[in-house]
DNA sequence: CCATAATGTAACCATTCTAGTTGCGATTGA
DNA sequence: TCAATCGCAACTAGAATGGTTACATTATGG
């Protein structure tokens, strides 16, 4: 399983948290509906607390709550929390004696960044409250 | 090295042939440019003689060949021809007597569908005669 | 006809990534 | 005190990738 399913259940995770916003959840509760283990969960959630998306408690009655309103959190904000990296990667190798491959990392990273452009606004515009507003109440 | 570099390899291999359209390029040459060994540029070129973008000769003074004029080779095409997946994954698993988890599926189903549908034209605009510009004669 | 130079492909290895799991210390609330 | 909970380290299993070797097949040129 090398798949990467990390932004999926990121917002799986954070969508349960805004569902019934203000209620803490244990990563136990979690890991029930993502049907994971609840250390996978919280490792995850470790990346979200850092960049502010999700807070944590100790102790009983523990648990995690949103960082922040459900509608000042967007998809591109989860992306970014959690995916290091871009879409693609730029071999680290390459032939230095030939034009051609001298002049590629330029531009394959310049059109990285054009898709990465395209990408951010389209996750921009939807929030944890967006997806709530699909969930039953 | 697990870092997926097949998208960039590709059009490095496929700018060399419209480099110099017409002339065979051997996986040799084109594995020295690209810093690697030629079985990884032919398990690769393999890929995109199936979508078209390459034409291969057998036996001596063989090699490749674009398999349609480089103007009508568009990154998107060797994207296609060498990523199957999409950039996200979809968790094969879930809770289905969760009410938040059976909706994720479909939800992110979407989200994802539409970041395709930004990268796929910004990825269209550019084609191999646009790469060879940027090259030195 | 034969040597040479190529592709196509299978097999195998090393590395890296991800998820899953166990265990345990620290913390909090009842 | 006790139970619940996070944080974190360590380990395992499985998959994907790239690198390498080996070999059958095919084409070219003398």
């Amino acid at each position: 399983m090398a798949a990467n399913s990390r932004f999926a259940v990121a917002v799986h995770a954070l969508s349960l948290l805004a569902w019934r916003e203000g209620e803490r959840r244990s990563s136990r509760e979690i890991a029930g509906s993502v049907a994971t283990n609840p250390v996978v969960i919280r490792r995850l959630l470790t990346q979200l607390q850092r960049a502010g998306l999700v807070r944590s408690a100790h102790g009983a009655k523990g648990g995690f709550v949103l960082g922040r309103p459900a509608a000042r959190i967007s998809l591109y904000a989860v992306y970014r929390a959690v995916e290091e990296g871009g879409f693609f990667a730029l071999p680290e190798k390459g032939n230095d004696a030939c034009p051609v491959s001298c002049r590629m990392k330029g531009f394959l990273g310049g059109v990285f960044s054009r898709v990465e452009s395209k990408v951010a606004p389209e996750l921009r515009k939807t929030t944890l409250a967006d997806v709530v507003r699909r969930l039953p109440a």
